[in-house]
DNA sequence: GCGACAG
DNA sequence: ATCTTGTCGC
C-alpha cells in the first residue's frame, strides 16, 4: 500500500505541534459510503532496551472477521514520549509495516486517540491521512477530556468532552469491562465508528484487529531477545 | 507554579 | 510502553 502523503521526521516539538495544526486542517469527517470488507488493526512494542520498536499491521475480512494479511516491521526509536506527541514515536514503524500490504484496508483501527487530543490530531488521525484511509482510535485511556462512568453493559457510552466539544466516547464494549476510549481518526465521525467498533469486537474489550496485533507485536518483541 | 499526561 | 507472580472471579 503506498502513502498518500510523505513528511520529515525529525522535528523539534514546536514544530511537530505547529504540523499537527496543519495536518489537522486535512482530516475529512464524512465516513464511507459503502460496506467495510476489510479492516486492519495497528500496534507497536519496544524491546527492553527502549532503542527498537517493532510494528504490525494485521487486515481481516469483514464480515466474517477471516485473516487476510499480517506485516510487520522494525524502527529505531527517534522521538521520545510525550503526552500529546506520541505519533512523532510510533507512526513511522506503523508506515513502514503498513507499505507492505499488497491490499489496502477500508478501515483502520488504531491504539490511541484520534481527535480526543489536545490539537485534535492524534495518532490514528496522523496514520489515516499518510495513509488515506479511514481511521479510528480505540485508546485504553483519556489523554485530554473527561466522561462519565458509561452504564454497566455492553454498548453503554458517554460523551468525552474536552474545551465544550465532545471529542468522543467512552464506550462499554464488553460488560463490566473497563471502557474504551474511542474517538475518529480521519475520514470517518464519532457515531460510525463507534458502530464499527463495537462490530469488530468478539468477546473481549480490545476489537480484534488490534488486540490481535498487539498479540503479534508482543510476540515479535520476545522473539528477539 | 501545581497537576495531568494516548503508548 | 516496560519491569514482574500470584491471585480473584466468571
Amino acid at each position: 500500500m503506498p502513502l498518500a502523503l510523505k513528511h520529515r521526521w525529525n522535528l523539534s516539538f514546536e514544530q511537530a505541534a505547529r504540523l499537527q495544526v496543519r495536518l489537522r486542517s486535512r482530516v475529512r469527517l464524512s465516513p464511507p459510503r459503502g460496506a467495510i470488507r476489510r479492516v486492519a488493526g495497528a500496534d507497536v512494542a519496544y524491546d527492553s532496551s527502549g532503542d527498537t520498536l517493532v510494528a504490525a499491521v494485521l487486515t481481516y475480512r469483514l464480515p466474517g472477521m477471516e485473516l487476510e494479511e499480517v506485516v510487520t516491521a522494525r524502527d529505531r526509536v527517534r522521538f521520545p514520549y510525550v503526552p500529546g506527541f506520541l505519533s512523532f514515536r510510533e507512526v513511522p514503524a506503523i508506515v513502514r509495516a503498513a507499505r507492505r500490504l499488497r491490499a489496502k484496508p477500508d478501515l483502520l483501527l488504531c491504539d490511541g486517540q484520534g481527535l480526543a487530543h489536545p490539537r485534535r490530531f492524534g495518532l490514528a488521525c496522523h496514520l489515516g491521512l499518510l495513509l488515506d484511509v479511514p481511521s479510528i482510535g480505540v485508546a485504553k485511556s483519556i489523554l485530554v477530556g473527561r466522561c462519565r462512568e458509561p452504564g454497566f453493559r455492553r454498548g453503554n457510552r458517554s460523551r468525552i468532552v474536552h474545551q465544550d466539544e465532545v471529542v468522543g466516547w467512552a464506550i462499554r464494549t464488553r460488560s463490566g469491562v473497563r471502557p474504551v476510549y474511542v474517538s475518529p481518526g480521519h475520514r470517518c465521525n464519532l457515531p460510525w465508528a463507534a458502530r464499527k467498533v463495537l462490530s469488530c469486537c468478539r468477546g473481549f474489550r480490545l476489537p480484534e484487529p488490534v488486540r490481535q496485533a498487539h498479540l503479534e507485536v508482543t510476540r515479535l518483541r520476545h522473539r528477539a531477545e
